[in-house]
DNA sequence: TATGAATGAGAGTTCATTCAT
DNA sequence: AATGAATGAACTCTCATTCAT
């Protein structure tokens, strides 16, 4: 796939994201989706083999990028410090990347949908939980399975009250009252 | 409406709820509703003017059960073991109801559905706004807008975790930790 | 059919004549024709048999009353001043009766429906063929059939104008005219 | 659009034309159109957005064409000459498009359809009552607005009584007689 | 006689997908 | 690679008609 085609790709599933995220995979039709990237409806099928497709490859390519920041290369271990910059991370992904984690959290309400992500999806959780867990308990936790569930709760309800109507939270105060509590010893 | 009439409404009203929360309201069409209702197509709409008009329904009937048990008929201002018992309350309700859950909340992340009932829903989160934000007030918040936040985040989260996967979470212990993190006097 | 059921398939009819003349026949369901004429829909089916015989029945006795009104119950002779007397009573009914004249001559353009009257409407028209021939004739015509199609399309396009848009027609002055072109010796 | 496609538009219009006048607007379908015309029933939506575009569109077609055979682009003041002219062409016009005007006159009688198109014709009927009183006036009239009537009443039922049974109708005995009214000075 | 729930066929329309060009 | 005409299945919804009550 040459330089060309692989623009093309990439403005069919930066349009398709907009679109998925704003109006619902439903709603959108894909010559819709082919006129506003400028494109032909028959032709988005040289580049991805339906419109199913099309909304898997925009999610494992979102979750790809968000390897790619997060992937702390190192042995799964997390400090403190570690924590909190993961924390920080994670804030600032959501604000840099809404249409994605809009869509994400729309897909994970419909399990129809999200069977086809299952095998790739697996894995990222199993890993996320396992690093969060070890350091629940380097941190002296008694119950890292509950302790991973808040923290989890916390940060989901977090980007999915973000990505409904950032413009009605402030993400960032929001962000440092999460820190403060992990940072409070009150908690450990 | 005689009994039997009633009996079916209901029948529709169940087999839709539990179709639109598994499969997504797009997803399911009015004939496999009235399929699995064991009717046919064309009465349904003896029952109700729309697929649309179905929905809403469904969400309006849902927030009607869930106001008579938390509508505490009250002034409005929450004691602390109010505050407890109204999260013990949400909890045992999201287990007992969570289709009804898993459908508002995926029709929260599809803004062009959840505009059909705006009008329903933003006096409901404009009392709940001022009820927390009061009591969070109450209890020497100094900055209550955050406070509230970080509450429905936390139980956003729990809520969405649980009907996205109810067999994998312990809700349970979730709901003791939060409200827990709530007694602890480090928080106020 | 006692006095009740006919005053209640009357009812029927009227209601029926009014909006299949306003709206037209495909447009006008039979329950709304019911819930206008305070009935339900299925009583209906024990007046008329179908939607179109209703149709068919609203036709058949807008052309007796027509008959009652016209049939000179003579030899079928016309006299001039019984010609200009036909005239008036013609117009004089097209005003009496709009609703009737519409919806007839609706019908006339849908060769489909007409059918199901062309054993009812062709003694009328016959008839009346033979009648103003004659009168015609009687009157010095030697292209009776000509004069015979003039003068029906004055009156046909006079009810038509008519029916079409009432308040914008001074029918009087063209019956007049009409009246004063047959009067007008010129024409013999 | 190409040739072809022309083509396959001027087919459904053809189509649609013949069965529109012959059995009314709302007894055709669209799947019965796309039947007669060889295409499947979706693809006709590739050429006219609706139903109601279709008939729209047939209707303006059929004016334009109207348009160029009448427009006599010129100061709109009609000698005697041109008035006999234009009695003939109409006429003429009848005949050959039988189908289009059998179509206009059944519109005229179903309000709710011909709304779509009043903005279309209106112009039109103003600027043929404007050409036409004046004629009259300049004929020496004293009650343009009645002669006018009279002609279109005329005219219309001339046409109605063609399109409805063209097999039975002598027109063009029925044009010449118009024509000698109009040429007879008893009228002026 | 009277009701209106129920049916089933069919309406207009949309759209993912295919395919000839 | 690119187009968009063409297909066919599915959609929401309507309505004449029937039938149990």
């Amino acid at each position: 796939m040459n330089t060309q085609m692989k623009e093309k790709r990439q403005r069919l599933m930066d349009v398709a994201l907009e679109l998925f995220s704003e109006e619902g995979y439903h709603s959108v039709s894909i010559s819709r989706i082919a006129k506003e990237a400028g494109m032909s409806k028959g032709n988005t099928y040289n580049y991805f083999k339906s419109k199913q497709d099309l909304l898997v490859q925009l999610v494992l390519d979102g979750l790809d990028e968000l390897f790619q920041e997060f992937d702390p290369n190192h042995d799964g271990v997390l400090t403190e410090e570690e924590f909190y910059h993961f924390i920080e991370k994670l804030f600032d992904n959501i604000k840099a990347r809404q249409p994605f984690w809009k869509l994400m959290f729309s897909l994970l309400l419909q399990p129809h949908i999200l069977e086809l992500l299952e095998d790739d999806l697996e894995p990222i959780g199993e890993r996320s939980v396992g690093i969060l867990s070890s350091f629940f308990i380097n941190n002296g936790s008694n119950d890292p399975y509950t302790d991973l569930l808040f923290f989890s709760s916390l940060t989901k309800g977090a980007i999915m009250q973000y990505v409904y109507s950032p413009e009605s939270i402030d993400i960032d105060k929001l962000k440092y009252k999460i820190i403060s509590y992990y940072k409070n010893e009150c908690n450990h």
